[in-house]
DNA sequence: ACTTGGCACTCGGGAACACAGAGTGCTAGA
DNA sequence: TCTAGCACTCTGTGTTCCCGAGTGCCAAGT
């Protein structure tokens, strides 16, 4: 059914179409590419693939497009991740290498992917659940308030202002702290709920309320924080290539989080550094984009997810390329740090 | 020259270019506001405002349209800021007094900003330059490695990671914070260059190297961060409102923070408080924009600037009313914490 | 059994054209 | 100073026409 002859048509159709934004005729096809066969020959393929569903013809009597089915045959079979150059790569690490925190990696990371693909990048931050405390402080702004501050291995940091139920002398506050650290230091989070559990009931009753005021703040910030930021960078590259119509979805889309979120994530969980692509109608809410996206983080622990959103003609192994590399090397800063 | 009725026909073509987004012509005007004269007198008029460069005509026998100076005047002396419905200004209040943490506040602004004008809000993160600390952190990390966590008043909190020159042990580091709080506690932010200049020079001889490291950093996020940050809500509404051409150029922009500073700021510093509206060819960059930008933060001790960025073309009267009210609720919030 | 050349057919898109309608400027009269 | 009327000038739209790229199919060639 599938020719190798044919899935070599496929493969020019996609490649000269990614390129040139225009169907893609049969006569053109013979020329460009050096299939050694006839034009007629082309077009008899070509009647052969859409007829199995892989390109389409805009209208009568116009040059083929693939299909959703024939991206994702090119990317799954016709075509190989495209490396970067060594130019690319080194521009990339020492970009990267200057982040002076986590919020500057990722900002770093997003607009150097943005750079890098032409197409608007997407990064989630590191997510929480698999940190670790490093330590929790308690700051006292005034004697009825306190600031916590959480801060983990990750190099996050968490900060929430917390109204005392009353007023509690600096002591208390620096013992509480004391108490908090050596109960949590160095724990998952997962774990702090379990932890702190029974925190009121081994102190001193005068001290219930206040412990029970800052737990409670403290569990929230872990539960809101959960499911985590996402920035993105590039919406200028949205304007120039041929989004016209439903620029506003994907512009609601980039700002919604939520939205974001689902795009991103959803990965085919057994190998979550394995780079996902998702396709046009593949993808929920948005029509005409396709999205490749991977894991980050170091080793088998990964922290996030990261990636590129374009319209669905877009240059599948060049743009996995970069999001490969970028996941790898801001892998291995967040490691590093 | 600038007749009450002429102004009362510029007036009015404002009003319906920006309802309409179509040139309006003489009958029109006359039909839809009651001036009570002729269509033939309006173009007397029109042809006198257009003569002293208030209006023009996009081509030869179409309707009239405001030029930037038009509306200039239009804002400077036809129009008055249009209060918020009872209804918005609740809605406003609840919204944001929902927000957590500083991070949040200024999110929540920027999202209701857009959604409240329908177009692009711009928020920068409140200014360090006023602030004072109100705590500092080292919070040891390894032996080789501390973290620095800077407090202020605003409610801002900045960490960084600091790499040491030699191994310290935490007794010294708890030493050295206490050092440094009292020291620095409650002072501006500006003044801390000088109130660490001599701190070196009063403590031991070993401890210098390790002192000088974690001064150079603080002072390093003091400078970095001073012009700060800024966000931006509601890319969206521009897909949607007449920005067709250019809207690469805005994207581009707003994803810029320096240019969106410049944007956004520049006010008559004598007033940071008032209203700043920038026509089209008064912005620097960028053509065919409008900008409504106020200072916000509690009484005379302005913060930072926000503000709503759209086409030329836009309801000054309304946005301006959105703006000034979210300023000040905004301002009230950052008071009360 | 494929491949190839030839041929008729189909449409989309651009050029040419006419036309209605909105809007203007101007002039003469109230 | 305002108003009414009139001739003029545009743009935008609808129509028609035609070119050309591209197709599908068929018959001949290898």
């Amino acid at each position: 059914m599938l020719d190798e002859r044919k899935l070599a048509v496929l493969r020019a159709i996609v490649e000269d179409y990614v390129s040139t934004n225009e169907p893609v005729g049969s006569k053109a096809l013979a020329d460009r590419h050096n299939l050694k066969v006839s034009p007629a020959t082309v077009r008899n393929d070509m009647a052969a693939l859409e007829e199995e569903g892989y390109i389409t013809q805009p209208h009568t009597s116009a040059g083929r497009v693939p299909t959703d089915k024939g991206y994702r045959l090119f990317v799954d079979r016709l075509s190989q991740v495209k490396p970067l150059s060594g130019a690319e790569r080194r521009a990339i690490e020492t970009f990267l290498a200057g982040a002076v925190d986590l919020d500057d990696v990722v900002t770093r990371t997003v607009r150097l992917l943005a750079q890098l693909t032409r197409q608007v990048a997407v990064v989630q931050y590191p997510t929480l659940t698999r940190s670790t405390v490093r330590h929790v402080e308690l700051v006292p702004l005034n004697d009825r308030r306190v600031m916590l501050v959480l801060i983990t291995n990750t190099g996050r940091v968490e900060q929430r202002v917390i109204e005392l139920p009353e007023v509690v002398e600096e002591a208390r506050i620096a013992h509480l702290r004391a108490v908090l650290n050596s109960c949590l230091d160095g724990c998952g989070l997962a774990s702090v709920p379990d932890l702190v559990a029974d925190l009121p009931e081994r102190l001193p009753a005068e001290d219930r309320p206040v412990v029970a005021t800052i737990l409670s703040v403290l569990l929230e910030t872990l539960v809101e924080r959960h499911d985590e930021k996402i920035v993105f960078a590039g919406a200028a590259n949205l304007a120039g290539a041929g989004f016209s119509t439903g620029l506003r979805d994907v512009l609601e889309a980039l700002e919604e989080q939520v939205v974001l979120m689902r795009l991103l994530g959803e990965t085919t969980s057994d190998t979550p550094s394995a780079l996902t692509v998702r396709i046009g109608s593949e993808n929920p809410y948005l029509r005409g984009t396709s999205i490749v996206a991977t894991g980050y983080g170091s080793g088998d622990n990964q922290l996030a997810r990261l990636g590129v959103l374009g319209p669905t003609r877009m240059d599948y192994p060049v743009t996995m390329g970069a999001v490969r590399a970028v996941a790898r090397y801001v892998s291995q800063i967040l490691a590093a740090s």
